[in-house]
DNA sequence: CTGCATTGTTTTGTCGACAATCCTATGTAC
DNA sequence: GTACATAGGATTGTCGACAAAACAATGCAG
């Protein structure tokens, strides 16, 4: 999957020029972003020049700029002006709203669910985990990551609002981001075990116990991550210097 | 505030071609429109045809085009392709989803508040329910309902998410189209008294009676919402005309 | 050598024109 | 009279060219 140069590589497949024309070109464009920010593939704060990637979908500049501007209101890059579109970057502050509002989404989520689980939901929700299980089999940690956060999607899918889905779609890929900056990537972030406790206590009425789960569950991430430390280039050279 | 012919008029002063060029214009057309949709001015479904919109604001067309872009984003217009942009106008599912998502976020928010607010915030949340007090006595029923979902923003931005505080302040303008399109417009949603009951809930640390208070407060607008009936134009003729 | 002004290049922002699509009105066949 | 096909107008979608701003490199004064 090793390409040219490294710079400008985005995700997977799709060299260029292929599906250009068509009626979701931008959609195509915009998952493939999405994918390889989700996917770590471009690290928070790379810059994404217009013109670059114009020449790597061999669309024109104006497409590329629609796909900039979804992607900025999904929160996944940062659009200054002037300046052009780069790779979200949190700061402290925002790393822990994001965990704080997630918390708070999926304990409605949860709080929605709980002894309300059809069959069918329970079944899917199983198998999801069997997938889990198998990737953690496979020391596929990077299917992991991705599955792990599917879960939670699809435990809002089920759910059946689909706004809370789409912000909590939003929340999962910048905590993706988070991750990245302020952690040591690869590690597995979600483990499947809390995921069946959840999934148990899903199954009672009990809602104050699996919103209990849920929140340590995704307690368990943040409290990994060293959020005081400002990992970005930004240092302070006055501090650092203080006692020479 | 009467003129023309009413068909394309948007929001309340700011004739066309004032402020035009400049740093913010798109942020200034954005705020119109989404004052004007929020004030009930532009009635859900109603068209917003670009080049009409370019007219009146003195602007070219791309930048109306950016300007409803970030609209749909938001959820306050839809726009279908090749077809233009229109006021959003919820059907009965979406708005079940926008009063149950904004419960989720609204008893997060009070759950980060109760028993932590401060003495400068107390002061300021009781200032604006006298203002809402002050609102009433007048009969400014238009003045009540903006109030009133300012008092929740101001919930949210005293919790310190600026993320929940972006997902609230994009429900509450949306959950105002659905009060317009399933109720008598005009009646004033929320009464300060409820308001008033919630703020000395937070104030102990009993966080689930705030919620609760909460809870129902929210609920309150939509019992008195006819949910059931789709009253947008679409009609069903086979049925209306069965029995002829 | 350092700091600052200046010029040239790169990158983003904006606009107008053209193409494609949809909606409406008219005409025609049955 | 109704249904369908068709032509015209209106509206949105897309692109390339130009303008403005930011960035980088160079030159110059102190």
């Amino acid at each position: 999957m090793a390409r040219e140069d490294g710079t400008g590589d985005v995700g997977g497949g799709a060299d260029a020029q292929d599906d250009a024309r068509g009626g979701g070109a931008d959609d195509a464009i915009y998952a493939k972003i999405h994918a390889a920010i989700a996917a770590q593939d471009l690290p928070p704060g790379t810059r994404l020049r217009e013109d670059e990637m114009r020449q790597i979908f061999g669309v024109s500049r104006a497409r590329i700029r629609k796909v900039f501007s979804r992607l900025a209101y999904a929160g996944l890059v940062t659009i200054e002006p002037n300046k052009g579109a780069s790779v979200f970057q949190p700061t402290p502050k925002e790393a822990r709203e994001i965990f704080a509002a997630r918390r708070g989404i999926e304990g409605t989520i949860v709080r929605l669910l709980a002894g309300r689980l059809g069959k069918a939901e329970l079944a899917s929700l199983n198998r999801h985990i069997a997938l889990e299980v198998a990737a953690e089999a496979r020391r596929d940690w990077q299917e992991m990551v991705r599955l792990s956060g599917e879960f939670h999607l699809l435990l809002a899918e089920i759910a059946g609002n689909g706004i809370l889905l789409r912000f909590l779609r939003e929340l999962i890929t910048r905590e993706a981001l988070v991750i990245l900056v302020y952690e040591k990537p690869g590690q597995p972030s979600c483990s499947h075990h809390e995921h069946q406790m959840i999934l148990d206590a899903l199954l009672t009425d009990d809602d104050a116990q699996a919103v209990l789960l849920m929140e340590e569950h995704l307690g368990n991430v943040e409290d990994r991550l060293d959020l005081d430390r400002d990992t970005r280039k930004s240092v302070d050279l006055g501090r650092l210097f203080a006692g020479a």
